[in-house]
DNA sequence: TATATTTGTAACCAATTGGTTACCTAAAAA
DNA sequence: TTTTTAGGTAACCAATTGGTTACAAATATA
């Protein structure tokens, strides 16, 4: 099954394994301890996150070691880069005001001045 | 409710109207005409939308205007920023790799000239 | 005023999701 | 060799999701 990597992301608890194994990877048993859920529970959010590509489970031994592999996230990224200046363009305009606000203040104090 | 906005993109259709209405607010009916699927499930999606802030309906008449407002979306982009390194860091590998290529490259060059 | 248009929403349905327990296999340790 | 330990997975379950049709309410138009 080809995952969707923004589901993926959707549920919290995958978003925590995430966190959890980006920089050191894991095997699942150390993963698991962290929830309070089970193992089993575990190891179907650890499929889910291998088949859209953001983990990969390397065996050692009887081990499975689970890596984030997160270069899947560019396409999040890319998806909202686009929609950016939407939600930017608030804090510019804010920014302006302020601005716009502090040059006034500038005004009044240098006639102020010159009074 | 309070909605999740990971959960709010993880729908390819809720991104879709989101695509739609990003630009230009349009009333409901005019988003459901561009689905395949019946207007009360375009309505559901957009309360989910709206739930989680990332869409306002404005009455005017009988008709709801639905604007995008995607200042929730940086919750996203914030929480993928602190992963950036992490998938960047394996093109910056690919590029000093390049990179190196080419210096190879050029001193082999200088080896033939200086031949 | 009568009719058409825009929308909300209730009731329902099938598929998916996120979880469980129980059981199995393989590898390591005693 | 026997016993732990790590992990996969099947079978099941309740809640959620994404869709439907049918109907009601409010506003515009003829």
């Amino acid at each position: 099954m080809r995952r969707d990597v923004f589901q993926a992301i959707a549920d919290p608890t995958r978003r925590q394994i995430i966190g959890l194994i980006a920089r050191h990877p894991l095997n699942l048993n150390a993963v698991a301890g962290e929830f309070a859920i089970s193992r089993p529970a575990v190891s179907k959010h650890m499929k889910i996150l291998t088949e859209c590509g953001l983990v990969i489970i390397k065996k050692r031994g009887r081990e499975r070691y689970c890596e984030a592999k997160l270069d899947q996230l560019n396409d999040v990224s890319a998806w909202l880069e686009q929609y950016r200046v939407f939600w930017e363009k608030k804090l510019d305009a804010l920014e302006s005001y302020l601005h716009q606000l502090q040059k006034t203040k500038a005004n009044k104090n240098d006639r102020k001045k010159r009074k």
